[in-house]
DNA sequence: ATTTTCACG
DNA sequence: ACGTACGTGAAAATG
């Protein structure tokens, strides 16, 4: 029978390995989570490859130990733990607690005693053994039966030593190597060792002695005379060193066997901990390792873990040339859901050519090769109601519009499912969700073309194109009972379900829609603007006598600040701040200034708004087709590229004007552009239930003037159009989570006076003050915030040690749930009013979203009918504790609708 | 790839 | 003594 075997880990060595070795992780609740990740990463790999009978974990504690009262003086000098490890190690205990290792510690003992210790005690069990650790003191451990890891590169290479491999590198025995560290010390634990004896030295004493003591009972033989004093003079501490560096393999500790005997762990706690720490590949590994963690399993236990390997659905291939099987439109037309997702090159400008659409349901795959057979299968899916699930079926949406299919139940998307659980991440891809959650590796999209050239669907690379959609489609599939859970266990069921995923194919068909755009006006804008650039451009160069780059921030500051020596250069990292507000003050000090300012404003134009949009205005039909990102804004805002329509100017009447390039879609069209108003402060007032601020908005005054009159505490006729402009400053201060210093860069006033601004307020207003007292203090608690539809925003700078992070995560705080409250409001009535816009059959489109705007694009017929509709849906969208008012406009361009 | 600036809500 | 108002995206310069 082969001989059992016990692994015994460092702990505290490991987890340090673990932490410097990788990049920080943070989990959503901003718990640190790299040595947990790395630790238990080293510690699963072990137990897979060596599937050791035995384990256990021994740490160090804080207590002074043996050596301490040996010598004062040990480990001296040691850096402190960084907080971001120390709160690593409760959650490493906890795991190893759910996966039935057992931990020891002992207060005067360090982790090595403990693992001599667990080591000796197991070999007279007959156990061979294996200690893993990253320091090399064990390696005196080493014997016939117990070899040592040491930690060699990263976590994932160690080097093996047993009394061969010691033989090889230092030619000595365990036992010596203990002496070997009595002569030369130990940096790291303050060990002194013999001063100026290194390794080098110390090896080549040892093997010419043996031992320490033999060394200083033979002083006389050592050669060099130098060398010689100072053994001599140092005997004392080298004795000491030696002792210092055994390993106590006598502690007095009990160590059940029974207890380290590997078996399954707890499961059910395992999943929820590592949920917790969002350890989600380093799960499924160890789930699909299951049967390698000794104990039993039932039958049923081993058929659920592994799911690195998608299952092998049928895959079919119809060709362009086929028929469109019969069998596979009625299949598919019974079946209750399909993952479908739609291949071709997304184009916003040009039309879309779509390569085909792969299919799955009822454990077959499909790809349908070719528009024609993409766009029927999308037609039975639509008038069945076949529910699709996907990941950003949005895009999929887009070119099945483009194709004639429209009206999709969308039941399932894997990319919102993971920004409702997790909004603000950068990365949404498939491929991360898979590797993420489920240990998978696919190729992106894009990759995939890379790898296989230019797509020709009417040749056979349809076959590699199918199979690559099936995996798409399995992918989506594995990851909807995880991400669905998730969702239930945060409580965000409701804003997935009837928020985001309705608004799917609602963004597809504003991008399908798009905005008409006036090329000509455009145009003749921007020849006008080039000129005017050209002009003032020559008059900057003869101010400042030289030409120059004026958008260099760089040359603009040198010769403002320096040539012209102007002042009031302050701030940015790299140099002299040229932004817009410092100009501004500077603009009665000379001439050049205000040139600047109109330099500035007039390239920002034309390069953004008129060079920019240009290329993207469709040459078929005139219109630009924006990209909405439903997942783009941690807040539950949406955002909007290439171009982005969502700031079009509006502030300066210079840049308003371009709104007259964006025009209703034909003559007998109109454009209906309403917004609510005040919303935000509305949603303060209903959170915080503000007596104030309601009673306010309940007798529809004017909210800036309303504030100015309290804070300045004026008779609301009297209120200056400086103190309103004021008020409303601290309004916006209020939202955005106020602070002194901001507020007083945005009025231009002293900290003082914004500081006595800002407690005015909060004096007047109560309730907003204990509302932004108990959203910050729940956020705290919680590590989350939530808007009034409970969508959550996880904001982890809030327990961050760093004062400035921490007092930015308060903002966030008070912010999040205002501008989401909003967010979630808004889409709310653009799902009724697409909805009723269908309904009753009429032509009016949604084709601009504006964080607080709609607009809709329609027929001059239809235009009552769209503003009552407008109107009524978007008060309706919430029962706020005050009523939600709504401005509306219309006429034959943006400009004029607004 | 990052920084600065500026457009919007 | 820090060095900040919240949320976005695009263009241009610069490393």
């Amino acid at each position: 029978m082969k001989q059992e075997m016990m692994i015994a880990i460092d702990g505290n060595s490991l987890i340090n390995r673990a932490y410097y070795a990788l990049p920080p992780l943070m989990t959503k609740e901003g718990l640190y989570t790299n040595g947990v990740y790395g630790f238990l990463s080293m510690l699963h790999k072990l137990r897979e490859e060596y599937k050791p009978a035995y384990m256990i974990v021994a740490f160090d504690r804080k207590a002074p130990t043996f050596r301490h009262l040996d010598y004062e003086q040990y480990k001296a000098g040691r850096k402190k733990t960084p907080a971001e490890l120390l709160s690593q190690f409760p959650l490493i205990k906890e795991s190893l607690s759910y996966l039935k290792i057992p931990s020891v510690e002992l207060d005067g003992f360090e982790a090595d005693d403990l693992i001599g210790t667990a080591v000796r005690l197991g070999q007279e069990r007959g156990l061979s053994c294996m200690i893993v650790t990253g320091d090399k003191d064990a390696l005196q451990l080493v014997s016939e039966s117990t070899r040592v890891m040491i930690t060699k590169k990263g976590i994932s290479e160690f080097e093996m030593y047993d009394l061969e491999a010691m033989q090889a590198r230092y030619q000595m025995t365990p036992q010596q190597f203990v002496d070997l560290k009595g002569l030369m010390g130990d940096a790291s634990d303050n060990i002194p060792g013999i001063p100026g004896v290194g390794e080098k030295t110390g090896m080549s004493l040892i093997h010419q002695f043996g031992s320490v003591e033999a060394l200083l009972e033979h002083t006389d033989q050592i050669k060099s005379e130098k060398l010689r004093q100072k053994v001599e003079e140092n005997a004392q501490l080298a004795l000491m060193s030696k002792r210092l560096a055994r390993i106590n393999t006598q502690v007095p500790v009990d160590i059940d066997f029974s207890l380290c005997r590997c078996t399954q762990p707890d499961w059910e706690a395992l999943t929820a901990q590592f949920q917790r720490l969002e350890l989600f590949s380093l799960l499924a590994r160890m789930k699909k390792d299951k049967d390698s963690y000794g104990g039993t399993l039932s039958v049923c236990e081993k058929n659920d873990g592994a799911k690195n390997e998608p299952p092998h659905d049928a895959l079919f291939i119809i060709n362009t040339h086929d028929e469109f099987p019969q069998n596979l439109k009625q299949a598919l037309g019974k079946a209750g859901t399909v993952y479908l997702k739609v291949f071709g090159d997304v184009n916003h400008v040009e039309k879309s050519q779509v390569y085909g659409m792969s299919l799955l349901f009822d454990e077959q795959g499909y790809f349908l090769s070719g528009p024609a057979h993409t766009l029927e299968a999308a037609k039975i899916i639509c008038e069945n109601r076949v529910s699709c699930k996907g990941h950003f079926l949005k895009d999929s949406y887009f070119m099945l519009r483009q194709l004639g299919a429209e009206g999709f139940f969308t039941a399932f998307d894997s990319g919102i499912a993971q920004y409702v659980a997790e909004p603000g991440r950068s990365d949404y891809s498939l491929s991360s969700l898979a590797s993420a959650y489920l240990n998978r590796e696919i190729q992106e999209e894009k990759a995939f073309y890379k790898d296989h050239g230019q797509m020709d669907f009417f040749s056979g690379l349809d076959q590699s194109l199918g199979e690559y959609g099936l995996l798409r489609c399995q992918t989506v599939r594995e990851l909807e009972p995880i991400l669905e859970e998730r969702l239930k266990a945060e409580e965000v069921e409701e804003v997935y379900r009837k928020i985001e995923l309705p608004l799917v194919e609602i963004f597809a068909d504003m991008e399908y829609q798009g905005f008409k755009v006036d090329k000509e006006a455009l145009l003749k804008a921007g020849k006008e603007m080039r000129e005017r650039i050209e002009d003032i451009s020559q008059a900057i160069f003869d101010l400042a006598k030289e030409s120059f780059n004026i958008n260099s921030p760089k040359q603009l500051g040198t010769i403002l600040f320096e040539k012209l020596g102007l002042k009031g250069g302050k701030k940015t990292k790299t140099g002299y701040s040229t932004s817009a507000d410092v100009l501004e003050k500077l603009k009665e000090k000379h001439p050049i200034i205000p040139l600047i300012l109109e330099y500035r404003s007039l390239t920002k134009l034309n390069g953004t708004y008129i060079e920019g949009l240009l290329p993207l205005i469709s040459p078929a039909d005139g219109k630009i087709r924006a990209h909405f990102q439903q997942t783009g804004a941690a807040t539950g805002r949406i955002s909007c590229t290439e171009p982005n329509l969502q700031n079009i100017p509006i502030r300066h009447e210079e840049g308003r004007l371009l709104r007259k390039a964006f025009t209703a879609d034909g003559k007998d069209h109109v454009l209906v552009d309403a917004d609510y108003s005040q919303i935000e402060l509305r949603v303060l007032a209903h959170l915080s239930g503000d007596e104030g601020l309601l009673e306010a908005f309940r007798q529809g005054q004017d909210i800036h003037k309303a504030t100015a009159a309290r804070v300045f505490e004026v008779p609301e006729d009297q209120v200056t159009p400086l103190q309103r402009s004021s008020a409303k400053a601290v309004n916006f201060g209020v939202i955005y989570g106020m602070s002194g210093f901001g507020l007083s860069e945005n009025l231009g006033i002293s900290r003082q006076e914004a500081q006595r601004y800002i407690e005015e307020y909060f004096k007047k207003y109560t309730g907003v003050k204990t509302y932004m007292d108990g959203v910050v203090a729940f956020c705290k608690e919680r590590g989350y915030v939530t808007t009034i539809f409970q969508r959550r925003r996880y904001i982890p700078e809030i327990k961050a040690s760093n004062y400035m992070t921490r007092q930015f995560g308060e903002r966030l705080a008070m912010n999040s749930p205002i501008q989401g409250s909003a967010a979630d409001i808004i889409k709310i009535a653009m799902i009724r009013v697409f909805e009723q816009l269908r309904d009753r059959g009429l032509r009016s489109r949604l084709v601009l979203q504006v964080h607080d705007e709609l607009i809709i694009d329609g027929p001059i017929e239809e235009e009552a009918q769209v503003r009552e509709l407008l109107k009524e849906n978007m008060m309706a969208a919430a029962q706020l504790a005050i009523p939600l008012e709504v401005g509306m406009e219309s006429g034959s361009t943006w400009y004029e609708a607004k």
